[in-house]
DNA sequence: CCGTATCCATTCCGATACTG
DNA sequence: CAGTATCGGAATGGATACGG
């Protein structure tokens, strides 16, 4: 894994992350796999996936170390469960969420979680800086001082 | 914008936000974005994309409300800036980046940021809970308790 | 149930040439 | 500089049929 190819940027992690993980599908997978989902069947009932195409999807995710296959308990099939590098996508999964809950949905449309109420068990996504401070306003959502942010060791993100 | 189309799954934000973003080149442009691009070229450059791709990429992330032209000092040429619908991708730019800093790169391999500095003034993702308890240790950056992170209001993230 | 194999349509992307 | 127009190849995705 994290084999020899052509990446599309070889030395930015964002490229070589998108270049992993940036299809249509991947990450549409992996938040499965944290709703629960382990056996391909499921997957493909969630999705609405091809079968070639999730068969695939699994396959380079295994690859790539982010999906593991484990027996299940009577050994009669195998299941999908995510390892550490794939539990690791939770902040990226978590990100797209927030930002499509605000972003992605008309006025009145509904979608899957309540962003505003108040007792809600999803967790929040937080940027802080080397001092621990709070880049961004979870109320506002809006990146307070961009300035910051634009300093990378050689100013690429 | 958000305008009617063939969502993948029309209830997910997980998968609304990667049916807009989860292409090959929007979140990298979004990347250069925060990194202070703003011309045509520097996107060009800096991304090594085709143009027309990049003119079609500029378009839709336009279109969606991520970029905005808006006209330079002199009023010669439009360049693009992030709106704050934009700004807000920057949870997810980061989330990726973390990744793939983390897992996309081999042993001895360099990339662009410095994980392990000090002093480095790249901002970090936490993860909390509703009562602002954090659920990903920023040692480990795995998920502690995946049970508390399966329940949306309908069992989908 | 869990895939594989095949086929086809569509989309994506890059290179090149061209324009104001 | 900032795009547009066109073309061809590659990758992606879906449907269906088939096999262990």
């Amino acid at each position: 894994m994290i084999d020899a190819k052509t990446w599309t940027d070889p030395h930015c992690p964002v490229a070589r992350a998108v270049d992993i993980v940036g299809d249509k599908w991947s990450l549409l997978i992996v938040r499965d796999a944290f709703d629960g989902a382990r056996r391909f069947t499921q997957f493909q009932r969630n999705l609405g996936i091809a079968k070639n195409i999730l068969a695939d999807r699994l396959r380079a995710l295994v690859d790539d170390g982010i999906l593991e296959c484990v027996p299940n308990a009577n050994g009669t099939r195998t299941e999908y469960v995510l390892t550490g590098r794939g539990a690791d996508l939770f902040t990226v999964v978590l990100g797209l969420r927030q930002w499509g809950e605000r972003h992605a949905f008309g006025e009145g449309e509904k979608h899957s979680i309540l962003t505003d109420s108040v007792d809600q068990r999803v967790p929040t996504l937080r940027v802080l800086d080397g001092d621990g401070r709070e880049l961004i306003s979870s109320d506002t959502h809006v990146v307070r001082d961009l300035g910051a942010l634009e300093s990378g060791s050689d100013g690429r993100m």
